[in-house]
DNA sequence: CTGGATCCTATGGGATACTG
DNA sequence: CAGTATCCCATAGGATCCAG
């Protein structure tokens, strides 16, 4: 940290792990729907969508399919009709639900409430 | 949590401190420098640019400016000229830095390298 | 009930040039 | 050096309707 200028450590472009972390997590929805899950265990897509009134039925199926994908969520498909789909957090997801809680105390804490407001401008 | 009937606990939007934090976080930058700012201390402008290269000059100054206005980004002008201005972390700044860190470590463990590429389709 | 298909827009972000 | 001004664009996300 001392002997090395500081220019020559710069450039955290390549193998910055946040950078990962931020690719899927920096947008609306997928750290909220993954603390409900927790918070509420087992839900279906219409108690999904209920619980976060404001999300649109499309970008909710995009959400938990990227976060399927990720393998954080399992959705489990029952053959009934009318069809029910389950949503939980596997193993890995539960694994992140402590940090989780930590940044949301912390916000709790030290940030403004937003009142639910989601869409804040950070630029311009 | 076994007492109350899901619907009736539903509907996260108002007082949901994650909606605080993502209303803040949700986006490109903002933890990214955080995290870069904790791990080189106090920087100018340009070492910024020069830290994260794929960021332009109108959007790190937005962000910094979004930090410093939230209290985690402290920014001093000297007067001099040319004009020096250093940035570095407030207290408030330094008390998210360890979870970032456990996001940090989270996704090298847990994620797939993205390679430094941030633009990631969620949906569509 | 679960979500796909469509259409639309707001805005976060990028590129570049320029100034005190 | 430290930004701002401008212009531009991709796309994340919203609204609505429809389908298996």
């Amino acid at each position: 940290m001392e002997d090395v200028k500081k220019s020559e450590k710069y450039s955290c472009v390549a193998t910055c792990p946040m950078r990962n972390v931020i690719a899927h997590f920096a947008n609306k929805w997928s750290m909220l729907l993954l603390v409900i899950l927790d918070e509420f265990g087992v839900m279906r897509f219409n108690e999904l969508s209920r619980a976060i009134p404001d999300i649109s039925p499309k970008v909710l199926s995009g959400h938990l399919k990227t976060l399927e994908a990720i393998g954080l969520v399992r959705r489990v498909l029952y053959a009934e009709v009318p069809p029910r789909v389950e949503y939980d957090l596997t193993g890995l997801g539960m694994t992140l639900i402590p940090i989780l809680d930590e940044l949301s105390e912390w916000g709790r804490e030290h940030l403004e409430d937003v009142s639910g407001n989601l869409a804040k401008k950070v630029v311009d």
